[in-house]
DNA sequence: CTGTTAGCGCTTTCAA
DNA sequence: TTGAAAGCGCTAACAG
């Protein structure tokens, strides 16, 4: 019962171990008769493949390491569930290993990667890019997510200031002259890049009034209760994530001032709790940068890589009803 | 730079691969210097261990493959989360496969897995427990989530009937006389074991109404209606899921019928639109899912299994403003 | 077309 | 305490 070997195989069928791999794999020398012979004798056993020896020998594993920082939430579901169709589609399976915020425990993970995967995709815990590149196993090809590629191999991003970019012009394009952006956490890359390309597209003639936030929903309850209690002026609100944006739409619906007509409303990450609100926000697609990864990687793994070192994948402006009266 | 293997190391440190495998892996018998000797040489050659060599030879992976129907949102992310913080906190991998509706494609899945992982954890994708099993291959320990174990090995449930029976002392507790229940899709056993569970534990005095439902908002929605063209008088809704409670609250909204007071609502899940929207409901904890199944399988591969073939994960009420006044 | 054989990189007897 | 050597299960030359 447990576990027949290419030898048993041999054995039953008459054969040499070596036909038996080759009729297995389908290879062209073999006799139609002997392949039927091992082939019954591999179902008669219930043979299958010892996958590991397998590996050993070719030195593939068809399978790429996935380290996260960390599994919570839609963010991460979505990002495996494009890393796994890609890879599934192409014959190669996931190993999952996240990584907490400790150095050690991370070196030792991105470690033990060795001899099981062929690859690896990381998005990276720390800030520092290059900090990160020293803990891979030199022997690994990777393809980081969000981090600059410092280490000379392949660099998925999220264009984040395209993205705010977009916002800028929608907001421009529905009129709105006095628009609030409230930021993420200072030291965050995403908080900065969303900040400055929002900025860079805003024409001259429209003011903007930067407000801090954390990415927390009460940080955008207390911006816009801030805002009311200064008495400042605006007609919008930019959300630096979604989780700000429905914080504000409560502080808004409180003080009794209307969305979209009195101030228009939007965020960014499209989480699911914006389509439920119909709030204008900024998809990042999770599915199609996690498809990307993979199939960058195993472009590289299969030596057919083409693309640039650094790829930058662009979120999509969704419109929705905070922005604009719905029909 | 690419992969040095054991023999390097034991080339540089001018000893037996042997001594760098016992020096390496920290057992007794080897002389100080020797092993001194040994570390030093590692570092200096950057080895790491390659896993797969390393498999093959103890025949011990310590990864765990982890075959689940679809990788879809929130339910998928917490249960891979609960898997992963067990698994890794006791030495072991996750190894992802997710199966489609396609049956020889998910029989090749699973074989795939030979030789890569010590056991699985499989969350079936079809309704028969024994088609299911079969697909197994025979040598790998499996814990299966949500299938009775018709094969024999553990199998973890999540107690349906548990949940809906508190769902219904809770409604009753709250003074509710004539209970609408919404039900899932026929022929699904969680919705059939919602409400059956429900029905049970439910007074004789009390006025159970069943309406058919999907498992869908729409569905929520349209029964709601249904009840109202009919004239139907009630003073509870339990819905068999939260999509469903979701869509039967924007209805009664409409209505103008006043929640909780006139109608309580409650579902069953506990997504997390149940918090935002304040939905009394019940929460299938699967995190905790996830953590029980891996804990069981590596129980079983190391030998140390007690408890009994099938296990029963109870899911928690949660009272929210949907079912009493919140003060 | 088929069998023999030498590895893949590591662990582990078994002797020395 | 150490080294030589035999595998783990499979693939891939290399001869026949």
């Amino acid at each position: 019962m447990a576990g027949a070997t290419i030898r048993d195989v041999a054995r039953l069928a008459e054969v040499s171990v070596a036909s038996v791999s080759r009729a297995l794999n389908g290879l062209a020398n073999v006799h139609p008769d002997t392949r039927a012979r091992v082939l019954a004798a591999a179902k008669e056993l219930g043979y299958v493949p010892h996958a590991g020896a397998r590996s050993l020998s070719l030195a593939r594993t068809n399978a790429i390491g996935v380290v996260l920082p960390d599994l919570h939430g839609e963010f991460f579901s979505e990002l495996v569930r494009g890393l796994d169709r890609e890879a599934s589609a192409r014959g190669y399976h996931l190993l999952l290993s996240n990584i907490h915020a400790d150095r050690d425990h991370a070196a030792k993970a991105l470690r033990t990667m060795r001899g099981r995967v062929d690859g690896l995709v990381v998005l990276a815990p720390y800030a520092d890019p290059v900090a990160t590149a020293d803990l891979l196993p030199a022997s690994l090809p990777t393809v980081m997510i969000n981090t600059p590629s410092a280490h000379g191999g392949v660099s998925l991003r999220i264009d984040n200031r395209a993205g705010a970019e977009a916002m800028a012009h929608h907001l421009v394009a529905i009129g709105r002259q006095r628009i609030v952006h409230v930021t993420g956490p200072v030291g965050n890359t995403d908080a900065q890049e969303r900040l400055d390309g929002f900025r860079a597209a805003l024409p001259e003639d429209i003011e903007l009034i930067v407000v801090p936030g954390d990415f927390t929903e009460p940080s955008g309850e207390a911006a816009v209760a801030r805002l009311q209690d200064d008495g400042v002026a605006y007609d919008a609100i930019f959300a630096g994530n979604d989780l700000m944006a429905v914080g504000a739409l409560r502080a808004l619906r409180q003080a009794g001032r209307a969305v979209p007509q009195d101030v228009a409303v939007c965020g960014f990450d499209d989480v699911p709790l914006a389509g439920y609100l119909s709030l204008t926000t900024i998809r990042v697609h999770m599915t199609a940068v996690g498809a990307r990864a993979a199939a960058r990687l195993i472009d590289a793994l299969e030596g057919c890589d083409a693309g640039a070192a650094d790829e930058w994948i662009t979120p999509e402006l969704v419109v929705r009803g905070t922005t604009v009266t719905e029909s």
